[in-house]
DNA sequence: TTATTTACCAACCGCACGGTCAGTATTTCA
DNA sequence: TGAAATACTGACCGTGCGGTTGGTAAATAA
């Protein structure tokens, strides 16, 4: 149920996708749809913390290993493509909130503190010299991330495996595309 | 006028912003509104085309040079990014344009021509040994593109002067984190 | 001055949406 | 068997939306 709201949710926007156009997708009526979740926003909620979720226990699995912050930085990042290639639908659906309702604004904060932690991972493999110092960490961890969340708009699996797609990113960020 | 529109569209989404809302946040009426423009899907369409306009601007200069196609992937991420932080609330918009519309199909089109031509110079470029063989070209142009489209979810002007920010996407693009 | 175009307004229309409600099958379990 | 809980239905409600209409005020130009 869950699943079906995020797939059209993703398909034709939030907004969009009226309560009738879940129900009918299941074979059911709005009403009993009702029966089951509060209301529309209960949906996002849910998919959103599926995907928060995911990318917080990585962050948490990554912080309790002793690695130098640049392996640890390589760590996440990989971790996250499989994060996201695992619960692509609802990442999608995280990254495309904004903020309009209360829980919306809950997902963005929590948003945030991961950005925050990656910022300051990049930052601390500075200053133990594994990562190249003359780049702002926060611009750094921005466009690495952009890089990962990226997969929301392309990924899918015919065009790879998680693991080759997350050694493509992490090659690209630590080594970059030119020859030498 | 068209600014306002695109402002409350990033702000609010598309679909939860009223023709209502634009008329007042300008002073006007709605029906002001509407004997301007024809309706709220031009406003979008006025909008994407802005956008397409100078990211395809930035490939044809590009197309146009004759240095190696690893200088002209560069060149073309240096001025793709110098036209999101210049066109950031158009960018903003078409990148989160989903195809809901005739209107929105046709912008998709454009951006997947714009895509696939980047794709088509990495491609090149490997050929020519300027970029490294061992990355699918396809999956490579998208990760670069989702480094720079991520700017229109945390450019702003205080956050850096636009060249210093392409210079550090080339930088990471090109050379990686990894300290040398 | 007067005709014409341009800019604007208030009131209105039809529609689709999120959500509710009163009632009815169906299942569960003592 | 029968009571209680669960799953579901169809009809309905209020609201806000995109867009229209018929008309008025202001600018423009002959």
């Amino acid at each position: 149920m869950l699943a079906a709201a995020v797939r059209l949710f993703n398909t034709h926007g939030y907004d969009a996708t009226s309560m009738f156009d879940i129900a009918e997708s299941l074979g059911i009526t709005k009403s009993a749809l009702y029966h089951h979740v509060s209301g529309k926003e209960q949906l996002l909620t849910m998919a959103v913390d599926r995907a928060l979720g995911g990318l917080e226990e990585a962050a948490a699995e990554v912080r309790a290993t002793a690695a130098p912050a640049a392996a640890r930085l390589e760590d996440l990042i990989r971790r996250s493509v499989l994060v996201l290639a695992g619960r692509l639908e609802f990442v999608t659906l995280l990254l495309r909130v904004h903020g309009n309702t209360e829980a919306e604004l809950h997902a963005l904060a929590r948003r945030r503190e991961f950005d925050r932690s990656v910022t300051d991972l990049v930052r601390e493999a500075q200053s133990e010299g594994g990562v190249r110092a003359d780049v702002d960490p926060a611009v750094a961890a921005r466009l690495l991330f952009g890089m990962v969340n990226s997969l929301v708009e392309w990924y899918r699996p015919d065009r790879g495996a998680p693991e080759t797609i997350a050694a493509m990113v992490t090659t690209l960020a630590f080594d970059g595309l030119r020859t030498r």
